[in-house]
DNA sequence: CCGAGCATGTAAGGGGTTACATGATTGG
DNA sequence: CCAATCATGTAACCCCTTACATGCTCGG
């Protein structure tokens, strides 16, 4: 999975635009998956030389042009291979937590912030994902709500075992 | 944060090969930072120019040699740095979700599968972590084992939540 | 007038992966 | 005899990030 097959994904419902792809990206896809202008771009001139999407530029009142991409049948067929092939593992990746493995080469008041810091983190990503299911998850189809479910349970455990942490650590207060 | 800066802290505690720095990563780093062969020597290889750490080759009885890396103070000052760097936020990348995301392009049956196999996976990590605090989890630091606590509540949620999704798609069965 | 939003792109570099190459020993 | 474990390394490649470059419009 990469960049090419969420564009691909992404294009299947709507022709979209580069910067229009980068917005549609921002939550709740951006959960789990993130990318930037400077793989957007790149990535549909590849896309548009492999006959993946076509191009068409649509001139804009008091705004810039853009190029709008539509999908090709070639394009549907390569997100058809994509859902096709396995499913890659999962992948978290942790400054946090590797710092809290090295815990012991850290004095106890910095590893507390380090933990308050990552609880604000959590609460604000889990209120962000259940404004999201409150506004839009009624018209969503059950697969995509599933995304939502998992990221605000992620969200929420994390934040509880963070806050038991710190109890345990500071002894309560806090 | 980069593999440097979990070497650096690995090395810390004891003089290391490449290989079993390998095996340091295995578990439970390996549920939030991973790193290969292809990483691990030429990083090494990399911070002995740059000071960071010396090189001794043990000669072995049955086995192949090794060289062991140590920390020097330059590599000490350099993960105190490391330490006092701003805290990077954590990235979880999920290919399934992703297919959930673009759930709507997919058939019940493949989507079932696909959940049926995530929590497959999610218990087999669950009960790994669990495994690893009933052996070790004694005498490990309270942050330490913070880490095989958040690794061990995420992936009970996570296996929660995609069993009672499974059970709304799919309606009961299974 | 300045910053934010809209809009597209490039270039350099970072940080990884996979596969290849080698070779000894031990246990089934 | 074959596979696994121990052990080190290289080369090609991928994929992405950051920073830079440009420029227009609208609202405060």
């Amino acid at each position: 999975m990469n960049s090419q097959d969420v564009i691909l994904g992404l294009l299947h419902r709507a022709p979209l635009s580069g910067y229009e792809i980068k917005q549609k990206l921002e939550m709740p896809l951006s959960f789990f998956f993130d990318a930037s202008f400077g793989t957007i771009y790149p990535t549909l001139a590849k896309m548009e030389a492999l006959g993946y999407i076509v191009k068409e530029s649509v001139v804009q009142e008091g705004r810039p042009n853009k190029n709008v991409y539509s999908l090709t049948s070639e394009g549907r067929a390569q997100f058809e291979q994509y859902l096709h092939s396995p499913v890659e593992n999962d992948s978290y990746r942790s400054d946090f937590l590797v710092r809290m493995f090295f815990g012991e080469y850290t004095d106890q008041e910095t590893l507390a912030d380090w933990i308050r810091d990552e609880i604000r983190k959590t609460d604000a990503e889990a209120v962000q994902l259940e404004r999201m299911k409150t506004e839009w998850g009624k018209d969503m189809p059950a697969s995509k709500t599933l995304c939502l479910d998992i990221g605000i349970e992620l969200n929420e455990s994390k934040a509880q075992t963070l806050r038991e942490a710190l109890k345990r650590l500071t002894g309560a207060d806090d």
